[in-house]
DNA sequence: GATGAATGAGCATTCATTCAT
DNA sequence: CATGAATGAATGCTCATTCAT
């Protein structure tokens, strides 16, 4: 099996190499900042190689987002389930996303900074599937604890901001540099600040 | 009198102009997808004109961006000062916050798309002393409102990310048109969530 | 009156260095051939000059194309109004389009080598109405001397066939260095041929 | 014997495959805008596959080229030979060249737009032979015809200008879709008006 | 013979910025 | 202060062609 695949795998291979070059680049120095001569240089191929891999910019950028996006994703996906209940869901969350964030600096830094970019049209279908198949289950399992009596009632955009607001600034701002406290600790107090935000009276 | 100023009035008439192209240009394509041309021409002054207003494309961007930054901590510094008790401070600020992004559309999509930009360098000096005028007082306001006992002993990053980052969170899902709710009532929402999530117990 | 030109005056001797050398660059190499690069370097003018005049290859190419155009066209109109009787009209025709070839090799290639090329769209409308003012009258006066009976009855496709054609194949094969014989020989041999192929019986 | 040829058949097969699918896109976009890339596609074949058979593309125009010359000068070399009296010849010229024409639109376009094109050099040689193989008979028939008293004294190229110009002509704005009548009939009018300018007086 | 990944030179075009008038 | 022509470096992308499998 391995050898029948031995020639896409090569070429998912360098996909990949690609992708890690762009991602660095597009950290470094954004998006328009980063030339595809930077991106094939630090990737390693010529520049013919690169467009028979990605046909654009655009598109390099759009598959590196959404690479990201699927692993923050999956991720924080893990952490609610039917029979997780509200405050070990919602502390879950909070740690799982501080623990991508800090694992994954770069891709963290891509991600947030480049929300709705000019790019974007080329991702637009796979991301709104990604997207639904992440927020679905999240937004069934706030329905779910609000009728088990665990957490207020409220919109699911309501409890997006509070719950996943507080990592997003806690992030930004720890990606900034601009916080230094250990960042297990900080999980800790957000994931408590944040519960006692949404938990029921 | 109006002889005297009519030419700095005419000028800085101007200046207002571009900053306000400008700004339309950034929020509608981003900063570099806007070019000089573009803000020339929505602004009706000469390439000439712009060029001898702002000496270059960063410095123009500079000069929005801490327009916008001085509209949105004026407003947010209005909410606390010594006497006011934590309660009505941190409703204050969640109320304040989304009331700003409410009435300053264009601005917020700018300042909360553009965090640290490339063209940051050209504000860093102005945009410091803006942020120390801004911070130092709410930092200040905080650590008494701890030391009275009013709330939990938290990180001032902690306190920004639990009180800030949900109204943050909310204005990006509202201003990308993912809320329908009205938005006072949200403030309403936000504002007792985040007060329960850092009163003192 | 020339002082307030001035400016213009220049502008417009740039716009005609610039497609001078162009028309060179075609007639030379080919419309694809011709690089903007190479363009640029024969008209002596920088590359951002070249794309403030003209904005666009295709653009340049097809100013390039009209003023042939018109040039031709204005030589060929002279030789038919009303008063003009069937003989001297037609071998007027003839002997304007060869004149008017051997005096503008370059343009003639160009413009012989090129109908309906890739760049057209740029010039359509234009065009057009050049064709129209060219058309209209020369019809007009084919219709004419039919109802004098000096002429066939014969559609106007066919009178420019009949007319045109060996003109146009007689040039083609002089300007490819086909034919040696002087030209205005070629001029009374090739209208004489023509003449008879058209009068009436 | 199937067998023996199936190798050679599939690759002759190929090969028309491909001069076909070139041709088409020749046609369509013209030379250069004409990509390998688009011409592979339209053909069906891969990229290694298309330049074993075709070394480079301008082989591949070349031959297509050729093809179509080779196709256009048998038909019309079977309008004239040694006992065929002038008006029947030169009116069968006429009508072949219009009738080829309309039979072989595609094959017609490329070749009148592409004359001498730039990958001329390629086909060089071999249609300096076909050509001479063409015209050969052609202008020792008209020397015949002349010498008869048939026709009037000219040059050859004059004979082609007089003869094949309105015939080219014609078809150039019939392929163009500027005229509607039916062809036959134009074949006629032409034939005639042909014949009169070069027939002896 | 077939396949498709790899190559890299080359090109049109953009755009911030300068400068003469 | 205004104007707009001029500048030229920089960039994304194309495409004919080669080559390993």
């Amino acid at each position: 099996m391995r050898t029948l695949n031995s020639h896409n795998s090569s070429s998912e291979a360098k996909r990949a190499v690609i992708i890690g070059a762009a991602l660095e680049c597009f950290v470094e120095m954004g998006f328009t900042q980063a030339t595809m001569e930077k991106i094939r240089e630090r990737a390693c191929v010529s520049n013919g190689s690169l467009y028979h891999h990605f046909g654009s910019k655009e598109e390099l950028a759009a598959a590196a987002y959404i690479e990201g996006v699927k692993s923050y994703q999956k991720r924080l996906g893990g952490a609610v389930s039917s029979k997780v209940p509200a405050e070990s869901g919602v502390k879950a969350l909070v740690r799982r996303h501080l623990n991508w964030v800090h694992e994954n600096k770069a891709w963290a830094v891509f991600l947030f900074r480049t929300r709705r970019a000019e790019f974007m049209k080329a991702a637009e279908r796979n991301l709104s599937e990604e997207n639904a198949r992440f927020f679905k289950p999240l937004s069934e399992w706030f329905v779910e604890r609000k009728e088990a009596g665990e957490i207020r009632d409220l919109s699911f955009p309501l409890y997006m901001a509070l719950i996943l607001g507080p990592c997003q600034e806690y992030s930004r701002l720890w990606l900034a540099g601009a916080v230094n406290g250990n960042m297990s600790r900080a999980a800790a107090e957000i994931g408590e600040g944040v519960w006692r935000s949404v938990k029921a009276d």
